[in-house]
DNA sequence: TTGTAGGCGTTATCAA
DNA sequence: TTGATAACGCCTACAA
C-alpha cells in the first residue's frame, strides 16, 4: 500500500482501484486516523482553497453582515476565510495583504482603504484574483462591489427638500474613499438642483471622538440644521449620546436618518430612518466574482452595483414647528 | 547565491554572513520581489503561524468582540486567525475542527457546542492546543475562559427581589450549554433562598422565533412576569418587538435586563439595563492562554473565571405600580 | 562564511 | 491496477 495509492483513495480516483484495496486503504485510514495534510497539498498543487478577506472595521456592524456573508458562500465550496481587520489603516492593510499572499491564498476580497494604490496595481500586475467591496478605487482592472451610494444619498436629501428642509447636515468619518465621496456628491446634486446653498458648516468628515463636539458647534450656529444624515452606525451613536445629553427632541427638534440597518436604529425612540445597503448580497456577490476569477472563468472588471433603499421611519419626519436647535 | 544563504537572510542568521553577501541578497529580493513561501515553510518546520477560532455565531454583538479580541492579540504575534462560525450547530462544529486541523493550524479557540465531547477529547488525546471560552464543558481537561454566569444571574435576580419582584421570567435560547446552566442556577437560587416558589411557566428556552409566542403566552398567565432577564442580545430585541407592538410600558408594565452589552441597550427608552460580560478581555486571556499552550509553557487546566457587571439603567427598576401585564 | 543534500507530505507521471 | 520517483519551496545539517 503505497502513499500514492492512498492519495487515489483520499481523492477519490477510484477509476482502477481493486476493490480488494479499496477496502484495505479504508480500514487503515480508519485505524490510524489518517487525515491529509492541507499544507503539503497546498504546496504541490498550489492552491490552499483559502481566500483572504481585509475588511475596514469589524465593529462596524455591516462588516459583521459582509464576513458572514462571504464565509457562508465560501462553506457551500469547502473554501475557507482568513478574515483581517484593516482598521481603515493602509499600512495595516499592506502587511495584511502581505501576510496572506505570503500565505498563497488563492484570492482576496478587500474593502479597500484607497492609500495603497501601488498594492492594488501590484495585486492586479501579479494576477491575483481580486475583488473590491463596498469601495471603489479609480482607474483600477479590478471588479468591484458597490452600492450606488450617489443616488441613495441624493433621494434620502431630496426627501427632506420635499418636506421643506434647508438645513441639511452630513456628518461621517474622515476617510477618502468612494463611498464618502459618492454621498457629498448626491448630498451637493440634491442641493443644487433644488436651488439651496451649500453650507461648509453643515457637512463634516470628522473622527468618532469629534462627532459630538461637531454637534455642539452646529448647535450655536445662528441656523443650526434641522436635519442630520450619519454615514455609519458609529456616527449615529455619537450624535445620539450628544442629542441625549441636551434633550434635544427627534424629529421635532433636529431630524435624523442613517446609512446602515442597526437594531438601535428600529427600536429607538422615535425609529430612526435607515438607509439600507443589501451587504449580505453584496458579500455573496464578492465571494462568486471571486471564485470566478479563481477559476479562470470570464470576469467583467467593473462596478457592480447595487441599490440601497430608505426605510423611513419617523426619526426623518419633518414637523412643521421643527425647531433646528441641535 | 544559493538557497540556503537566501533561507539564512530572510530569517534573520546573520550570524556569519558576509556584508557583501548579505547586500547582494538584500538586492536580489528587492529586485525580484522575492516572497517566502509560508506553505513550504510551514511543511518543512510543522508550525502554520495561525489559529482556528470557532464561535457560536458571529450574529451575536458578543462574537463580535471576541474574534477582535483574538485577532489584534495575534496581530502582535505575526499569528493569523482563521475564524468560523459554528452557528452553534454541533456538526458544522466538528466539521470545521477537521478543516482546520487538516489545515495544520498550531492550536484553537472554541465556544464549544457542548455536544461534540468525543471530539473534544481526541484534541486532548492528539495534543492539539486548544482553549475553550465563554462555556465550561464538564470533566475535560481544557483550559476554559469564563464569566461567573451563576453567581451575576443570582445578584441580578435578588436586585429584583429586594425590589419587591417576585414574578420573574427568563428567557434564553435552547442550547444545552453552561451558560444556561449556569444561569439557570443562579436564578434558582436566588428566589430559594428568598423562598419564592420556582414557577415553570416563568422560564423558557426557546429559539429566536418562538419569544414572542413565549411572551404572549406568558401575557395570559393570571400572574403574567413582572420582570424578564434576556439572557442575550438576540432574545431583547424580539422581546422588545413583542413589547412595541403591545404598547407595553417598561419598567412600569414589566422590568428588562439583557445579557450583554449593546447599543441598542443604552439608546432605548427606557435605557435598559446590561450585564456586562468583560469579552474583550476573555479574548485576550484565551489567546495568551493558547500562546502558552502553543510554547509549551506551562498552562493551568482550569476555569480562568471572570466576573461580569450589572450596569443598572431604568428598564429594571421596580416602580411600585408595577402591573406585570407584560 | 557559503553551498549541497535531504526531507517535510502530497500528487502527477510513468513504469511495473 | 498499483508502486516508485520526482517535485512543490523551504529549512537544517553538515560539508566544503
Amino acid at each position: 500500500m503505497s502513499p500514492s495509492t492512498v492519495s487515489q483513495y483520499v481523492n477519490k480516483r477510484f477509476h482502477y482501484m481493486g476493490k480488494e484495496t479499496k477496502k484495505k486503504v479504508a480500514e487503515a485510514i480508519e485505524e490510524l486516523g489518517f487525515q491529509p495534510n492541507t499544507v503539503a497539498r497546498s504546496l504541490k498543487q498550489k492552491k490552499t482553497l483559502t481566500i483572504g478577506v481585509i475588511i475596514s472595521n469589524i465593529m462596524h456592524r455591516y462588516s459583521t453582515v459582509v464576513s458572514r456573508s462571504i464565509e457562508d458562500y465560501c462553506y457551500n465550496y469547502e473554501y475557507h476565510t482568513i478574515i483581517c481587520n484593516a482598521d481603515d489603516n493602509p499600512e495595516k492593510e499592506r502587511k495584511y495583504v502581505d501576510m496572506l499572499l505570503a500565505k498563497q491564498i488563492d484570492g482576496l476580497i478587500i474593502v479597500p482603504t484607497n492609500h495603497n494604490r501601488e498594492l492594488y496595481q501590484s495585486l492586479i500586475h501579479r494576477n491575483i484574483p481580486v475583488v473590491f467591496l463596498d469601495r471603489y478605487v479609480n482607474g483600477l482592472a479590478i471588479p468591484t462591489v458597490v452600492v450606488d451610494n450617489q443616488d441613495v444619498t441624493e433621494q434620502a436629501i431630496n426627501h427632506w427638500i420635499e418636506a421643506g428642509h434647508t438645513r441639511i447636515s452630513l456628518i461621517s468619518a474622515p476617510m477618502n474613499v468612494s463611498t464618502r465621496i459618492e454621498r457629498m456628491e448626491g448630498y451637493k446634486r440634491a442641493l443644487q438642483q433644488a436651488s439651496i446653498p451649500i453650507q461648509e458648516s453643515y457637512v463634516h468628515h470628522v473622527e468618532m471622538d469629534d462627532v459630538q463636539e461637531v454637534c455642539r458647534q452646529m448647535s450655536q450656529l445662528t441656523e443650526p440644521p434641522t436635519a442630520i444624515l450619519a454615514a455609519s452606525d458609529l456616527v449615529l451613536i455619537e450624535i445620539i449620546r450628544y442629542i441625549n445629553r441636551q434633550g434635544i427632541q427627534v424629529p421635532d427638534d433636529v431630524a435624523l436618518m442613517v446609512f446602515d440597518e442597526v437594531h438601535l436604529a428600529e427600536f429607538h425612540d422615535p425609529p430612526i430612518t435607515t438607509i439600507n445597503q443589501p451587504f449580505y448580497d453584496m458579500g455573496q456577490k464578492a465571494a462568486s466574482l471571486l471564485m470566478d476569477l479563481i477559476n479562470k472563468k470570464e470576469v467583467e472588471n467593473k462596478k457592480y452595483l447595487y441599490e440601497a433603499s430608505i426605510n423611513i421611519r419617523e426619526s426623518s419626519e419633518a414637523k412643521l414647528q421643527n425647531k433646528g436647535v441641535l
